[in-house]
DNA sequence: ACTTCGATATCGAAATACGATATAGTTCAA
DNA sequence: TTGAACTATATCGTATTTCGATATCGAAGT
């Protein structure tokens, strides 16, 4: 629906990625934390996206059961660390590029 | 194949809105652009890309032929400039978190 | 009981990715 | 002057991704 999704979903796993390398993350709070950066995305956008993610070995996962109900509790692995420093070098590449001087 | 890709796909997009938005582009100049940048995509993945930023309307194509062959060259629409803009400044909050100081 | 809320999962149609393959004009050496 | 090498773009097919809608399930109100 929204073409301009296209040149953010790289940004939207970066973000995610950095978050939990940073700590612990899950589903519902990446949503809001996303949210608050201006990126809308429905629960059956996200979740997917964490399988993913664990699939291809970003992202590893347990589910917390902390008193209240369950949570699946997502932490960067060492191949999400190494891909996030990768892309952090790419980003600033881009940075410069675009918000260089004439 | 590559997993990484989902993580530059948009940074990929970006490249190139930011390019055509600077000067005319195409897609073997595009494809070496990005080459050097580190991104390796086929042209069965490039031309699609453009294809779409067109269909999009950030782009808009005229097909060149400058005494050699001829050449499908892209520029910036309005609403690409307006789309590049506004991605600046989602690039720039990103740039910001993943580099902020502890 | 019933609804709301937090949280996650899955479905299905449409869009996208990407290697492989196709097409076509230019150049240039044999 | 054939044909290999190169420049340039397009498209096909399988696999993957997108994303709204829908489903599930337990907590907590009321």
């Amino acid at each position: 629906m929204s073409p301009e999704r296209d040149l953010y979903s790289g940004l939207i796993r970066l973000h995610i990625l950095h978050h939990a390398v940073k700590e612990p993350i899950y589903g519902l709070g990446v949503m809001e934390e996303l949210g608050r950066h201006g990126y809308k995305l429905s629960a059956g956008t996200l979740y997917p996206i964490l399988h993913r993610m664990e699939k291809t070995g970003y992202l590893q996962s347990q589910t917390e059961r902390e008193g209240k109900s369950s949570r699946r509790v997502y932490t960067a692995t060492t191949a999400g660390k190494r891909a996030l420093a990768k892309a952090k070098v790419k980003v600033k590449e881009l940075f410069g590029e675009l918000f260089e001087e004439e």
